[in-house]
DNA sequence: TATTGTTATACTCTATAACTATA
DNA sequence: TATAGTTATAGAGTATAACAATA
């Protein structure tokens, strides 16, 4: 809090700060292009099927929009697009008459098996590759402990600013 | 999903990538409406403005967009707008009448100086409150090699895909 | 001829607000 | 009244290609 560097933070937590968000920057960059060329999905598609194949092909509109971060109406942009291309369909919740239950379809998992190689790859080689075994295992454990604690955050999609008037 | 591991990568490789892509994420949401809020900054403009700061003050205008991973009609489209903001300038370069180079204002420095703060405190809440110092270092360390590892890799302004007949 | 930067354009994505229907 | 989802809409951002000027 006292202000011995940008605001406390040392050089050396800054350092980690950028070359964290410049590193994934890249990252993400090529494997958007991965993607894009081996199975025709953008990044939020592919987190979408992953998802829904990680909880059982399942998952209503609300969870799957607070699972990827997303607004409520952009996922149904983004749904519309893949039940068009046959990744995912869209049917009644038997249990809550609001609900839309998303389901991935065997095309949907088949393209996922697809991508993945290719995907995994270029982690791979760039991300993975200039690590050592000892530093994957750090990695790993550092950002599962930091991705929880993100988690645990408040979410976003509930509200984003409303809920100030009755 | 399928097993015996994706593609020769084993599950702890796997959970250490989708961790590190989904904290990142979270992360860049989380600082991409800090910067709206107290700068009106995009999480684009405050890198530019950052590099910018880092170099000096001035960078030409592919150097600017090499260096945020960006197209060049793209940062030209940025630069109109940081310009017309006053952040930057945009002039002659004596060495190269070709060249434009990119300064940063006053304006511009001041700016950045005061979203720091803010910036740097959504990370450490973000970021860096569930880590122990000990993880900090090993976390900046990896990056580090990481990014650098990255930056080693061919660009992209450069030539997005011609450059195929002589 | 190659490179720097801009422009024109087309398109994707995202969010806000209004709306419908259930709970 | 609150919640789930959709729709309409409007805006920001990005890239590609064509172009002008200089090297």
């Amino acid at each position: 809090m006292t202000d011995d560097g940008v605001q406390g933070l040392d050089p050396r937590q800054l350092e980690a700060y950028f070359a964290l968000m410049e590193a994934v920057s890249l990252l993400q960059h090529h494997v958007e292009q991965q993607l894009q060329a081996s199975g025709d999905l953008s990044y939020v598609q592919f987190q979408l099927l992953a998802r829904l194949a990680d909880a059982q092909g399942q998952l209503t509109m609300t969870a799957l929009a607070d699972s990827v971060v997303y607004s409520r109406s952009g996922l149904t942009y983004q749904a519309g697009l893949m039940e068009k291309a046959g990744l995912i369909t869209r049917g009644p919740c038997p249990d809550d008459e609001r609900t839309t239950l998303v389901t991935i379809t065997e095309d949907g998992l088949a393209l996922l098996g697809r991508v993945m190689p290719g995907h995994i790859q270029v982690a791979r080689g760039m991300l993975f590759d200039p690590l050592a075994d000892e530093d994957l295992s750090r990695l790993g454990d550092i950002m599962v402990r930091v991705r929880d604690h993100m988690r645990s955050l408040p979410p976003r999609s509930a509200a984003p600013r409303r809920r100030r008037q009755a």
